[in-house]
RNA sequence: GGCGCUAUCGUCUAGGGGACUAGGACGGGGCCCUCUCAAGGCCCAAACACGGGUUCGAAUCCCGUUAGCGCUACCA
């Protein structure tokens, strides 16, 4: 029998990438496995599940090129099963009925928490009688369902863990059904997960503290509970899980920024899991073939954003120009450059052609220069940047600017004139050679238009100048 | 507080009793290439949390301490 696995997001928010992940290692497992991957929307939450979320997500998951074989089925729909489950343990003494009130309830936790002493749910409910229990239902009161716990150790295999165990009476009866008669998320991911025969599941390690619960809750339902794998939790570069805090947590955030689904996916994989050895960048299928659920670290990871980058680099000097033209166009698109629908092309060849020319032209201009005497760090170039509004208004601004980064005030002076008379002489703008000069500067080599390109996918800095150099060619 | 999980360079990690002078990658510093702003090459700094055991021998096994994280809801 083949391993069935699912991923079980709930539409609450966007889809994060500590989620991304655990459905990239759902997804890996079950290619490697030849196994089954189900796709489940946990929506019991009714008042921040949204229909917008769940789009989001499925499309984060689209984007990411990880497929589902099954579903999405939606939590919701499966609302009777879940009742019908509850009312089977309550008709088999395993859980019981309790009127407490969320007030009272939350009263008493505030009282032991001002004692000092860490509240539990003292059961009070489960020593009614049958006919207070009756007494109760004609009043009309509304109740909870309650799990009786058992009194027993519960222990598991992790399959990134080990061996893990509880003693039972660290658990409250805890409730699994809501006097609205919905399933609480213990009762219904058990309930769910049974219904679809899932073998193992791969989440994030918060919900160790859950599995004992569920444990006892696939017992109680008669059936044997799967392989729990507990995937370590994602951190912000603070050491702290990772939110929105943190910058961008959401996949959509990434896509935007002309990150590729391949080098997400290729770095989310080895964030957490590793194949043993020094290997890093590996094709869909090395990916899978590697994979194992032992290789997953027990450890949680800080998601480092430069990696991602660095990463990201590689797959784009991998790609060829002609794959690169989908995405440059829906960047230049999003960023209002460009119609959505608009072929690129002929905008491209004419953004070469006036490259290239421009690009000559400072070249020629600035071999007086002495490049020994220019030096460019990473400051220097943010100068350059800023040059850009300077170069064609302020020339005085211009030359200063150039001395700090390093040029001499002749070269400085000599070059800006020539640029003068060159940017006259074609009708050009003294900004347009912004670009060109800065290349000429700190490689004093050309680019390639086409490597412009290239460079350009994967920094949303990049496609903005771009954009606004389509802009500025179009007027 | 209770319970649980975790602990190798700043970060992702390799390593699982001798192969460790602890390897690789990102990031940082330096140098080179100067057809590349996407890249590439070379060099440098940088870690086994601490304390006890076990053992001829421990980054590797055990215990404790400390720290971090998670859970402790009629959230998922």
């Amino acid at each position: 029998m083949t391993p069935r696995v699912r991923f079980a997001p709930s539409p609450t928010g966007y889809l994060h990438v500590g989620g991304a992940r655990t459905a990239l290692f759902n997804w890996l497992f079950a290619h490697k496995t030849d196994g089954t991957f189900v796709l489940r929307i946990e929506d019991t939450d009714r008042e921040r599940s949204t229909e917008e979320h769940t789009k989001v997500i499925l499309d984060g998951l689209d984007w990411l090129g990880i497929g589902w074989d099954e579903g999405p089925y939606f939590q919701g729909a499966y609302a009777d099963q879940h009742r019908a489950d509850a009312e089977r343990l309550l008709a088999e003494g395993k859980a019981y009925r309790c009127f407490c009130t969320r007030e009272e309830l939350d009263a008493r936790r505030a009282e032991a928490e001002r004692a000092g002493s860490s509240f539990r749910y003292d059961r009070r409910c489960r020593r009614l009688s049958p006919d207070d229990v009756k007494a109760r239902l004609d009043q009309g009161l509304s109740f909870t369902i309650r799990f009786f716990v058992p009194d027993e150790q519960v222990a598991w295999n992790d399959a990134v863990h080990g061996p893990i165990q509880i003693n039972s009476q660290e658990l409250d009866d805890f409730v699994i059904l809501r006097s609205d008669g919905s399933a609480i998320y213990n009762l219904a991911v058990v309930s769910d997960d049974i219904a679809m025969r899932i073998s193992h599941v791969i989440r994030g390690d918060d919900h160790v503290s859950n599995t004992p619960k569920q444990i006892l809750l696939y017992r109680a339902l008669g059936h044997e509970p799967p392989v729990f794998a507990h995937v370590p939790m994602i951190l912000g570069p603070d050491g702290k899980k990772l939110s929105k805090r943190h910058g961008a947590t959401a996949v959509g955030d990434y896509r935007d920024q002309g990150i590729f689904p391949a080098a997400m996916r290729n770095f989310l994989a080895l964030l957490g899991w590793s194949p043993g050895g020094d290997r890093e960048i590996m094709p869909e299928a090395e990916l899978i073939r590697l994979f194992s659920l032992e290789g997953i670290q027990s450890k949680p990871a800080v998601f480092d954003v430069a990696k991602l980058e660095w990463m990201n680099g590689q797959y784009l000097s991998a790609t060829p120009a002609d794959e690169l033209l989908e995405p440059v166009r829906r960047q230049l698109a999003r960023l209002g450059a460009t119609d959505a629908g608009q072929d690129i092309r002929p905008i491209i060849d004419a953004v070469k052609a006036r490259s290239r020319t421009i690009t000559q032209l400072a070249e020629q201009v600035a071999t007086r220069i002495d490049p020994s005497r220019v030096r460019f760090d990473a400051k220097g170039e943010q100068l350059v940047r800023k040059m850009g509004p300077q170069f064609r208004e302020n020339l005085d601004l211009a030359r200063r600017t150039l001395e700090e980064v390093g040029v001499d005030q002749w070269s400085a002076d000599h070059l800006l004139e020539r640029l003068k008379d060159v940017a006259e002489q074609q009708g050009l703008k003294l900004g347009d050679f912004l670009q060109p000069i800065r290349v000429v500067l700190t490689g004093s080599t050309v680019s390639e238009p086409v490597n412009e390109l290239l460079a350009v996918v994967g920094r949303e800095r990049s496609i903005r100048r771009l954009a606004a150099y389509l802009r500025d060619a179009a007027a």
